[in-house]
DNA sequence: CGGGTATGCATACCACGTATGCAGTGCCTC
DNA sequence: GAGGCACTGCATACGTGGTATGCATACCCG
């Protein structure tokens, strides 16, 4: 189960520099009919509903790019002063491809929980217990914000319909999340356990297995509450 | 008249520029002990069971940066020639002040497949029925890599027993993915059926809502054996 | 009514952190 | 001494947040 660090290193480059989804959705959103990049902006955070905002920077410095790479065509402006963005036949084309390509699940994003969790159970002197619970709370928080939010969600705008999806994704996430943090809690523990009854000084007798209770329900459908 | 971009008033920074889990995850492992840049990769993905491959080069920037801010301290070789880092005080505060903050999920990190598919379904032309099983399938064919790297774990070493807690983080997230890709295929057929209802004749009439199941087992731990 | 100020839109640029690749150095072995 | 390996450092590109600038509109006040 040795995982020898110098053989991972060659491969294809799939994504050099990042997960790119900015620049893509922007090219995609073209596809819509020219657009300039404030509005740009505009467009992208109400389909996701401000669930990640877009800082106007990226926006401009990603067109330039695109355009560098003539997936984009800038044109003067629309008579309004606006410089004005519309996607070449080969920016067309890349945008077929980045829908017809699933997202690489091989080699996952970064999941800044998992590290911090992962790090957290081998090095000394770490109340992993007191964090799993303090992470459990935060986001049982967020979970509530989640839900309050789609109480306010209508069903009839096609660009509100985007946002549930983001909002039902970020639902499940979370959810998921909180599963993920009772399980380590009860692999700890039996971990804990194992390493006792190998130490022969002072041996205790623990009580067998111990499956605490889920604290949140058994899965549940997000799309439910209407 | 001149801009001058340097010596810009810096606000309450709190997290500039990414998650900042490397820059953290370094600086807890040197709590073990003095180590030098290389070791500290290896260290590293041996926790993660090579997970998340860490390049090189972003080791070494970022024991540049933490010896900037001070927080550690570098000497000058062990009698190999290697440059050792250890952490100062001020470091071993800030790795107890990392684990006590939970990961905020105020501003949850980006979702590369939700953002897709948010685009997606707002943007004429796309078959979203189509990229929706494509990305099924290729989930599942990760889901069934991480249960058979699972068969391989061992439990005795601590080092493999966070390797199985970073497995497990993945087993869930790719379950809920895949619970969420059914969801939203059925709410897109819900919002299908609802549109042509209203295509024919402006016939403004609304339904019950219709109420479909998954196609997922309800929620099974990871860590029992399939 | 005219001028000053606030506000929002739109573009551009800068600073810092992340992330990858590659060049380079010292050591060991064949 | 050529090649392989451990090890370090740098150049580059991109994500992310912030700020300066120009312009138009709205608002307040003497």
């Amino acid at each position: 189960m040795v995982c020898i660090p110098g053989m991972v290193a060659s491969g294809g480059h799939e994504n050099p520099g990042g997960p790119m989804s900015v620049r893509h959705s922007l090219l995609a959103l073209l596809e819509e009919g020219p657009m300039y990049g404030y509005q740009l902006r505009a467009e992208f955070e109400r389909r996701t509903g401000g669930t990640w905002p877009l800082n106007v920077g990226q926006v401009y410095s990603t067109l330039a790019r695109l355009e560098r790479d003539g997936l984009v065509e800038a044109r003067g402006d629309d008579g309004e002063g606006h410089r004005m963005y519309a996607a070449t036949p080969a920016g067309t084309a890349a945008v077929g491809e980045w829908f017809a390509t699933p997202v690489a699940r091989s080699q996952p994003a970064r999941d800044e929980l998992a590290i911090k969790l992962a790090v957290a159970v081998t090095v000394p002197g770490v109340d992993v217990g007191a964090m799993i619970q303090q992470q459990r709370s935060a986001t049982m928080t967020a979970l509530q914000e989640y839900t309050r939010l789609k109480a306010r969600a209508a069903v009839d705008d096609p660009a509100e319909l985007a946002w549930t999806l983001v909002l039902d994704s970020l639902v499940f996430a979370a959810e998921s999340e909180i599963r993920w943090l009772d399980h380590c809690e009860t692999r700890l523990r039996r971990a804990e356990i194992d390493r006792a009854r190998r130490t022969p000084s002072s041996s205790v007798e623990p009580s067998s297995s111990v499956e605490p209770s889920s604290s949140v329900e058994p899965v549940e459908t997000p799309g439910g509450a209407r």
